[in-house]
DNA sequence: TAGATTGTTAATCGATTAACAATC
DNA sequence: TAGATTGTTAATCGATTAACAATC
């Protein structure tokens, strides 16, 4: 990371923390959490720590993914630049549009009808939604029933899914009633 | 709502808590937080419901903001359709890349220079960051500058603003990071 | 009236922050 | 040693949930 180029060496909790907005406490709070330990005095080698992070967070593994709906939410996740350097890779995307099939793009397209064996064949665990509201339950179903068990979902609806399920979803429209709310009450 | 179309005139906090997935408590604290009121016995009235919320959350005005970046995710966003019918508008765009510039389209590409005289002229109080990282608090810096006090920010850094500013974040990395790490460890 | 649902207060929970002993 | 920073425990805070009196 930039204190890396920088050429530090070591670095203090309380330096990360102003880096990336939290408590100092809060850092050294979750490196305990994950074992990771400083010097009383000269706070965290800066190279060990990048190492012990990256395993933690298994950047050093490839996490492959999935992509239902190639429309504009999932064409922009699709060029996304900022997996790659974090291990996420999409393998596939799968769209109902027969139009917007295509197995021989990089990143190849496919049926929806393919998605249950293409994710049972790869083990594929992690699945990205963006499709229109209305059938995002729908694919959220065939997901988790083709062996799917982390679901990213960007469509503004609450989906539901099993115990063994994590569902984190992304609405932006959400957000940005939130910051209008702010700025047309609080300020 | 879905509610509506299927034709209920009244709806119980429990009803309502399912559909959204939250406690009835929750439902019952936020109306009450926000003034509106229901039956002892017989809930809450739909129509009425239906029109104050409109009022609190102001879907009834037109919500004007403004995008920065026009790249992936500014496109997808400038395409996005849930913002019509919440009352929100992007009225301009604004890129450095002079070859995504275009004043003639329906919603207008300006070069950032811009930025600070539209938004002034305008009275835009709302701003969407679709920037690159390392030039996301460089737009920021210039948006609070031209009098904006609200932003969405889809950069995954951790941006600074004045106290009068409300910056909500928006990180798909981290969000899917989430997913990851759930998937590995717990289940 | 009896039953059901609101509106609000109190209890719980989890996450964040402060504080400080340990120690390099 | 004196000063500084970690690691961890205790305190705080806010948000969520449960509970229940009021009442339609």
């Amino acid at each position: 990371m930039r204190l890396k180029k920088l050429g530090f060496e070591k670095v203090f909790s309380e330096t990360l923390s102003e880096e990336v907005g939290v408590t100092s406490s809060q850092v050294r709070k979750d490196f305990s959490i994950f074992g990771i330990t400083g010097n009383k005095k000269g706070g965290y080698q800066v190279d060990p720590l990048l190492v012990q992070m990256d395993q933690i967070l298994k950047k050093d593994q490839i996490h492959q993914v999935v992509l239902v709906g190639v429309g504009n939410i999932g064409s922009a996740i699709l060029k996304y630049r900022a997996f790659e350097e974090e291990g996420i890779r999409i393998v596939a995307c799968f769209d109902i549009d027969p139009s917007k099939v295509n197995p021989n793009k990089k990143v190849p397209v496919y049926k929806i009808d393919e998605l249950e064996s293409f994710v049972k064949e790869k083990k594929i665990r992690i699945g990205i939604v963006a499709v229109p509201d209305v059938v995002a339950q729908q694919v959220c179903h065939k997901m988790i029933q083709a062996g799917i068990n982390g679901i990213l979902n960007f469509a503004p609806i609450k989906l539901k899914g099993g115990d063994d399920t994590v569902i984190e979803s992304v609405n932006i429209t959400r957000k940005l009633e939130n910051v209008i709310y702010f700025v047309n009450n609080i300020s």
